[in-house]
DNA sequence: TCTGAATTTATTGTATACACTTTGCAAGCA
DNA sequence: TGCTTGCAAAGTGTATACAATAAATTCAGA
């Protein structure tokens, strides 16, 4: 139990955050980075869940390289809020707080609301045309009820959103928030109809194709919060008090 | 040359970037975590230039560690875009390119005017007070010169704006952004006016206490509109070529 | 004297060794 | 039985050794 699959052949398209720079076309990439992103979508795709141990020498011998490299991946993906260290204990799967989800969210609706603003003065119709075409993948992905891929492919929506406004810096921020985000609701969401966010995501794009800044703001902040509202971020589980408290 | 200075004991203040989740209240910190800020405030002192490179075993023997603590240090400062890792070529003070530069200021104008506008409804009086203590304490540092006092000062403004939301996720990525600017102050900054942006601080204050959300907005765009104005961001040295060109 | 290949030096990248901390288990004691 | 204490196993934190790479230097030849 507990086991990482490296299965380095077998990773069907890009991870969850698309590469921004697209440092050097498909960089051999370090072995480090290749780590990283193992891990990174075994927790996208549910395969390692929230709490799990990620203990050093067995991810080592795994990937058949020294704890020093499985250090220098874990140190990175505590940097992207995926994984948390505890002190002499170890690496964790980053289980977010209620506070934390509520937080990531609120930024989102802050950032993604000013984004698409912007992005309605700036957006060229070679670009509708390319965000159709995503809509089309993430349509796809649905029907054929494709779970990690139409999870990625959800995500990814936001941030080819960021990359349009030709800002990385911006695009690389959102990819942090989005895997957070992907975690959060891998952790806390009850229930998600995926077709609902897919069709909100059209009617963004529609209101983007007619600039129309109001409409599109208005949009985002509802998708945004709709999101949100199918996870499950009330107290249960986090106030232990109350939760072992006698029902009487 | 390019000897850093340790000098533990000297440091007066907090780093340039407020301590956000003040994790165990002034924690010893892992030596790791003391290089990085002992680098990174020489960085923000202009104690170390763009460019410096940063040599594992010279900051080692400073600190008396092994190059295994300050290779984990410089990844941390790599994250946060203060240091570039050239592959088999060491660690560099990062040198922001214009391109960089124009970027975070885009996206600290579009982060902080939202951030400004929300905190319109929320902000308490306790907060305006917390705000005009800070503005005493710009104040101060202009006034008696005091150069890396005052830098730290007015980037601290405007984390401090953020943490009053309440959002740490917010706070975090403000401050990582502003650290970024002082590096990029550091670069491109000709002159530059402090008291001038201490001024603009005080009217932002006197904007929120009124809770006029759209002059608020209105002064932060222009606050940091005028900041990056002070850059310059001209071609200039970018340009090699043009540069280069005879001025016949 | 200049150019360029070969060698030497300096520095980074990775693996490994060892000390220290935590944790689980078991024996001792009330 | 229930609790504490001591011990052993597992795992992390740091240092160091060694291999790989890039830069600097030397030296041969024109």
């Amino acid at each position: 139990m507990n086991t990482i699959q490296a299965h380095p052949r077998d990773r069907r398209g890009k991870p969850l955050v698309v590469q921004a720079t697209a440092d050097a076309a498909t960089a051999p990439a370090g072995a480090t980075q290749r780590i990283a992103e193992a891990i990174t979508t075994a927790i996208i795709e549910r395969r390692l869940m929230p709490g799990t141990k990620l203990t050093e020498q067995k991810i080592a011998d795994i990937f058949k390289v020294s704890r020093t490299i499985v250090r220098q991946a874990l140190n990175q993906l505590s940097r992207d809020h995926l994984v948390t260290l505890e002190p002499a204990r170890g690496a964790f799967v980053s289980m977010p707080s209620v506070q934390e989800a509520r937080q990531v969210f609120e930024v989102r609706a802050m950032i993604e609301t000013a984004l698409v603003r912007q992005l309605c003065a700036s957006i060229t119709d070679a670009q509708i045309a390319q965000l159709r075409e995503h809509l089309q993948a993430e349509q796809d992905a649905v029907k054929r009820t494709d779970v990690s891929g139409r999870t990625r492919l959800l995500a990814d929506f936001h941030v080819l959103l960021a990359r349009m406004l030709g800002n990385e810096v911006l695009a690389q921020w959102l990819a942090d928030l989005l895997s957070r985000s992907s975690l959060i609701s891998l952790m806390y969401q009850s229930s998600h109809s995926a077709g609902h966010s897919q069709q909100e995501h059209v009617r963004i794009v529609d209101a983007l194709e007619k600039r129309d800044a109001g409409v599109v703001v208005r949009l985002m902040e509802h998708h945004i919060a709709n999101v949100e509202r199918q996870l499950r971020l009330d107290p249960h589980a986090t106030d232990l008090a109350a939760a072992l408290q006698p029902i009487k």
